[in-house]
DNA sequence: GAGCACTGC
């Protein structure tokens, strides 16, 4: 093997605790607690002086559970965690990783009759860890699950009127602030993971600092805010809540070293390609690899060669077993990387950043990191979402140095050099800066936030972002502009009813007028999940003649509309889904979307008809809804939009790639090498005058000649 | 002419 990628000796450090200059971020002055110190777990003067857990049991099995909570590191803790709690607004946790955070501390603050009167909310950026978490919670203790612990995410709701410790989503609780700001049921908001930054926890600061202040100004129950994070970097946290002491736990992970290469590497893939086998042909059979890259193309081809080279490796080399995982890979095939390779095999899982966070792949020894990541990110001029390839931030870095620690110490490769990593940014964007904003200003404006122009972010979107949402449910007619303050109308406050971007539930509710409700809420629910188009890149030609049945000359929704059809009318199973190359998690989960919209229209009493057959109603109401994405045809065979006149293509998933309608509309723009327009529409350029004469006045090529 | 990171309501 080549030796670029060679590795020198570098030193031993903690991973989860960020990098090894920890004081750095610490600045003098704020409060931090060090609520158990490095090493800790000897203190056996500490133990005696704990509070009981709960009453007295006899079963073994409570007792194993009962010492098994009792050996987490946080217990040591818990008394002087309690004292600390009970008189604070607010707190900001720290807690590395297999610390027992979150699932202990919400046990404590009930044991310990804190927030007795009202429920304990903790909140999840991912619905499976909030369904495990109120599992585990509930088991530990001993009650059925829905009862004192519960958990709520979206078309699940195991909660009852006796639930005080509740896990759920953070999307999940913003809907629930939206019938009521102030979180009356909630005693306590504990927001788990806010190092992640996802959107739906950001806003959720505003909202739980909102309600914190009315309450208190009303006299109404003090809510508690807790916000835990595995990262050290909490300064903003404790900033934004008032300066929020933080208390630091330490948790439980094994050592892990850390290797840069010497030189910096042009080609990351080659890298990681010699790096996976400079490990395999070192390390014992035994210890996995994982790799990350980007995404599916790039992880396809990593997969076929590394199988490729196995297939001729000297003897006495172990065997490879190479396992794809990214998350449109079809459930079974994600599910491979949980089992253990044969003996005498070794599991090599190359992975997108799903395994950075979502899904922890057990017996991990050796990752190798490219330092790269595909994600998003927003141009305040230009107001467009671009999806790039780029370098990830420290934090992200240490995120996936971590992921070789998880059983036992670990060695992560970083394919870049230390000088390289000095020069990553601190902290990934968080997810507010980098997205359309339209659903965050519309659920905001249906909570009655008096200005969402000078809402309290934590980390403030620009100015100019925050107006492009604006002009976006403008265009919707989801505003109300009356003594220079926004309001929504009453079609606006509908929209925020579904749970779908402002788009798709103005689509909906304009079906109505064209009766093909039944029709649309098949395709936004078809819309709104990951593609149920499943498209294994070897089997290119059976995929295309399979579905050719389905293809519509008018477009991809109502494609899509013929394959959700066929699939109800034929009684639809898996073995339909396997052999007509449909991704049959996927179609189920449409099933559930469109069942939850369905429930809504008619809560609000909206007729729901079907245009029984009749295709152009659909589109029109298309029209009439996306007309702000219009593309039309020029002279020399390209596209442009309309209001921008920005060049745009089809995109090669379209059953309208080879087609050149006059004019479309589209679902979504997706910047990756060009400007492709995503799931399209054949339309009249009359329709969508008709449905926005004064935006198309001087716009429409085609409707002025 | 040729392509799609990850969540979530």
């Amino acid at each position: 093997m080549p030796e670029e990628a060679g590795f020198p000796a570098a030193k031993r450090f903690r991973p989860g605790s960020g990098p090894p200059n920890r004081s750095g971020s610490c600045p003098p002055g704020r409060r931090v607690v060090m609520l158990l110190t490095a090493g800790g777990g000897s203190g056996g003067g500490g133990r005696r002086q704990q509070p009981p857990l709960a009453q007295p049991s006899v079963s073994p099995y409570r007792e194993a559970v009962e010492l098994q909570r009792r050996s987490l590191p946080i217990f040591q803790a818990r008394g002087q965690l309690l004292a600390q709690l009970r008189n604070l607004d607010s707190a900001v946790l720290i807690g590395e990783t297999g610390s027992g955070k979150t699932t202990q501390l919400p046990q404590y603050l009930y044991e310990g009759g804190i927030n007795r009167q009202g429920v304990i909310a903790v909140t999840q950026p991912r619905r499976v860890a909030a369904i495990s978490l109120a599992t585990r919670v509930s088991d530990e203790k001993r009650t059925e699950l829905g009862k004192l612990v519960g958990y709520t995410v979206r078309f699940d709701d195991v909660t009852s009127e006796d639930t005080r410790i509740k896990f759920l989503t953070d999307g999940m609780l913003l809907r629930e602030a939206i019938s009521d700001s102030l979180l009356r049921k909630y005693s306590c908001v504990i927001l788990d993971e806010a190092h992640e930054r996802t959107i739906h926890t950001d806003v959720l600061f505003g909202v739980v600092k909102t309600a914190q202040r009315r309450r208190k100004e009303l006299g109404k129950l003090p809510l508690k805010v807790i916000v835990m994070s595995a990262t050290m970097d909490v300064d903003l946290f404790s900033q934004y809540f008032n300066g929020a002491p933080v208390l630091y736990l330490e948790g439980r992970q094994h050592p892990i070293q850390v290797f840069y290469t010497k030189q910096p590497q042009n080609d990351y893939l080659h890298a990681a390609l010699v790096s996976v086998f400079q490990i395999h042909q070192e390390a014992p059979s035994s210890q996995d690899i994982l790799v990350f890259l980007t995404g599916q193309e790039e992880i396809e081809a990593m997969s076929k060669t590394c199988r490729d080279i196995a297939k001729h490796l000297p003897d006495g080399c172990p065997s490879m077993l190479v396992l794809p995982l990214y998350a449109s890979l079809p459930y079974a095939q994600q599910l491979r990387v949980f089992q253990g390779a044969p003996k005498g095999c070794r599991k090599v899982i190359i992975s997108t950043n799903i395994a950075e966070t979502s899904i922890t792949i057990p017996g991990v020894k050796h990752v190798v990191d490219t330092g790269m990541v595909k994600a998003k990110k927003y141009n305040p001029d230009s107001g467009l979402e671009v999806l790039a390839v780029q370098r990830v931030s420290k934090t992200q870095a240490w995120q996936r140095t971590g992921r070789a620690g998880r059983e036992d110490s670990g060695i992560c490769y970083r394919l870049y050099t230390e000088e390289e990593f000095e020069k990553f940014e601190k902290m990934t964007v968080p997810e507010i800066q980098r997205c359309n904003l339209a659903s965050v200003m519309l659920q905001l404006l249906a909570m009655k936030v008096p200005n969402i122009l000078t809402f309290d972010f934590m980390s403030k979107p620009s100015p100019d972002h925050i107006q492009a949402a604006i002009a976006q449910l403008d265009l919707l007619g989801a505003l109300d502009h009356k003594d220079d303050q926004l309001n929504l109308t009453p079609i606006g406050r509908k929209m925020a009813a579904f749970p779908l971007e402002p788009k798709f539930a103005k689509t909906i509710l304009l079906s109505s007028k064209f009766h093909c409700t039944e029709e649309i809420l098949t395709i936004v629910s078809l819309l709104s999940v990951d593609s149920v188009l499943y498209n294994p890149p070897a089997r290119r030609d059976e995929v295309q003649s399979v579905r050719k049945k389905f293809i519509s000359s008018e477009g991809d929704h109502v494609t899509l509309l013929n394959i959700y059809r066929t699939f109800k009318n034929i009684g639809g199973n898996k073995d339909w889904c396997r052999e007509n190359f449909v991704n049959s998690k996927n179609m189920m989960l449409v099933a559930e979307v469109r069942a939850q919209l369905r429930d809504i229209c008619l809560k609000m009493s909206m007729p729901v008809m079907s245009s029984r057959g009749d295709m152009e109603s659909v589109r029109r109401c298309l029209a009439h809804s996306l007309f702000m994405n219009t593309a039309e045809l020029q002279p020399d065979g390209t596209y442009a939009t309309t209001d921008t006149h920005q060049p745009v293509a089809i995109h090669p998933s379209s059953v309208l790639f080879h087609c050149k309608p006059a004019c479309v509309v589209y679902t979504e723009l997706l910047y990756t090498n060009k400007c492709y327009m995503r799931d399209l529409c054949v339309v009249d350029a009359e329709w969508l005058y008709e449905a926005a004469p004064e935006y198309f006045r001087r716009k429409l090529r085609t409707a002025r000649n």
